[in-house]
DNA sequence: TTGTATGCGTTATCAA
DNA sequence: TTGATAACGCATACAA
């Protein structure tokens, strides 16, 4: 094993020296910092992380979340992932510090970001899509701070890493789904949150290009709830009235139980088949029913729990990600395997 | 943060002390041994893994690996999730030693196991469902061996933990993934290994179990193929012989590439809808090709890094596995979400 | 039965 | 610009 000792000794320096040497600490000679580089590329040299982790607990790097999270249930799970990450992290002298949010205030998520900025090392966050977020995470990446982002992106910043799900993928898997369900003829409304949301626009672009591939696939309507429950069971309940041949609903995003109260209106031989996203309880519950017939779901305990890893390789083990970006798969579940 | 030194300073004693009566080392009076754990107790200590790991690095403890993983390519996944995490540990010098086995000659493992028995620390087994095994398993255990089960469990052993699917749960799927693939009626191939295998009989328990929610499903025939593709192409053959009605096929255990070199002797408009599990690469192709219209999967990479953070966290950190079982979930794919 | 000293690999401080 | 030294938490050989 090539320890900073050895790498010292075989260079005839010191091990403070190597030390500064291959951690850019600065205050030493070119030349020697250019000849210790080349032994530890030489011997392949990988600090040891319980070195580095008994050594680094006086810095106690703090990792800021940033989620909205509020009245949103599939981020508990998230949240889970991220707590039990802490949890094992905890010995390490990692604090996590969470910042729950309640809408898409892009006002709200700034100031929050300003507020913290200064008191983190790594910064894990939903932002919402904005250039002054954008903006501002530049700002955090250049100012030092580790930022990776979960469950939505924010392409073309600096951002070290992104966790989340495949948005297309999910739509092209929910058409599919339905196909298996439903067989080849069927007369669709799709439910989303917002067209302009990201993660939404995608899924339905996802499901309209598997459906290139069925003929007889029509989509009827295509409703936005604003993530809003009551919203979403009146605008369903309007689609009902509007389309009556509809004999499918695939909802792309929240608002499930809204969208599924108004199917429950319906007479037992005229509901459609429903598919969702994420098994939050609500969701759950209208399987048990036999509401919805199957869902996508998306890994949120690892997401959240990768996403803190990422943070942690990188301050305490010194390690940067492997990829920009962690895509899980979507994963179709029955109630059977739930 | 609670030490080992600062429970010392708080007891009065010296850190070695400390030391020898939390870990049982014996060479304490009982009176300031009680004490001190009442103290730890009292504190919440909890020892740190980056001392232990470092002041362990002579210690280098060794994972045997013992699978029958030859010729099966289901266990390649499990092994890339092994090394993977092996990768990881290295680094808190913990080494990883593989033994393959091509078949289940109870007598091979056995004397593999007594070959390696005294040279491991940890032992992760893919173990073969016999009395002698159990018998050997408990003994390793009795010598201090922490041991692991992976993919097939040995339940009443002392085995410390399991890492596998859930057999049963993935019968009970596979049942209800046919109904939403084919409807409620249908006459069913069920295909498997051996029903003496103790996975292959809890997933045909199952599906069956499943199936009484189904009036008007039934088993047409129950084939065993001893996981031989040429063995199970020549049965699949014969059963479509000697019962034309066939619509579907359930496979629930490997020879799955025979089953469908059977399947693609039939017309098109003939062949049935046919399930399998696992991912393995010729059960891809047959799915890219339409004839597995979807499979059912069971984290293979997960199984194998979780089999191995196991060992990691009882020999490096000192950790005991929180369960005595990890059931991971048994997941649904389509083509689209593979 | 108990305490002391040393080392594991890394980092930080201080002196040279 | 460098080197020596102490510290982090734990384990252990050895001394008392």
């Amino acid at each position: 094993m090539v320890t900073i000792k050895r790498i010292a000794e075989l260079c005839g320096v010191s091990r403070g020296t190597v030390d500064r040497a291959l951690n850019g600490r600065g205050r030493v000679n070119p030349d020697t910092a250019a000849a210790i580089h080349e032994m530890a590329e030489k011997l392949g040299y990988e600090p040891n992380p319980a070195g580095k982790a008994l050594a680094a607990r006086k810095h106690k790097p703090i990792v800021g979340v940033v989620i909205y999270s509020e009245g949103n249930p599939f981020f508990d799970e998230v949240l889970r992932g991220m707590e039990d990450a802490a949890k094992e992290y905890k010995i390490y002298g990692f604090q996590v510090v969470h910042h729950r949010m309640k809408g898409y205030s892009v006002e709200k998520q700034l100031t929050l970001l300003e507020e913290i900025q200064g008191g983190i090392n790594a910064l894990i966050i939903s932002p919402i899509n904005d250039p002054l977020i954008a903006k501002k995470l530049n700002e955090m990446v250049d100012a030092g701070i580790f930022v990776v982002t979960v469950n939505n992106d924010l392409e073309g910043t600096k951002r070290h890493s992104y966790v989340g799900s495949d948005y297309f993928n999910g739509g092209v898997t929910a058409c599919a789904l339905l196909q298996v369900l439903i067989g080849d003829i069927a007369q669709i409304g799709i439910v989303l949150g917002d067209r302009h949301v990201f993660g939404h626009a995608l899924r339905l672009k996802g499901f309209q290009y598997r459906m290139q591939g069925v003929s007889k696939f029509q989509i009827v309507d295509i409703i936005e709830h604003e993530d809003d429950d009551f919203l979403a069971y009146d605008l369903t309940r309007q689609l009902f009235r509007n389309h009556p041949e509809v004999n499918a609903i695939a909802s792309l995003a929240a608002g499930v139980y809204g969208i599924c109260r108004a199917v429950m209106q319906l007479p037992a031989e005229k509901r459609p088949v429903v598919i969702a996203f994420d098994s939050v309880p609500t969701t759950v519950e209208m399987m048990e029913q036999g509401i919805i017939k199957a869902i996508i779901y998306q890994h949120p305990y690892r997401q959240g729990h990768l996403a803190l890893d990422l943070a942690f390789n990188y301050l305490v083990k010194g390690h940067f990600p492997d990829c920009r970006a962690y895509i899980l798969k979507n994963e179709i579940k029955l109630i059977e395997n739930l």
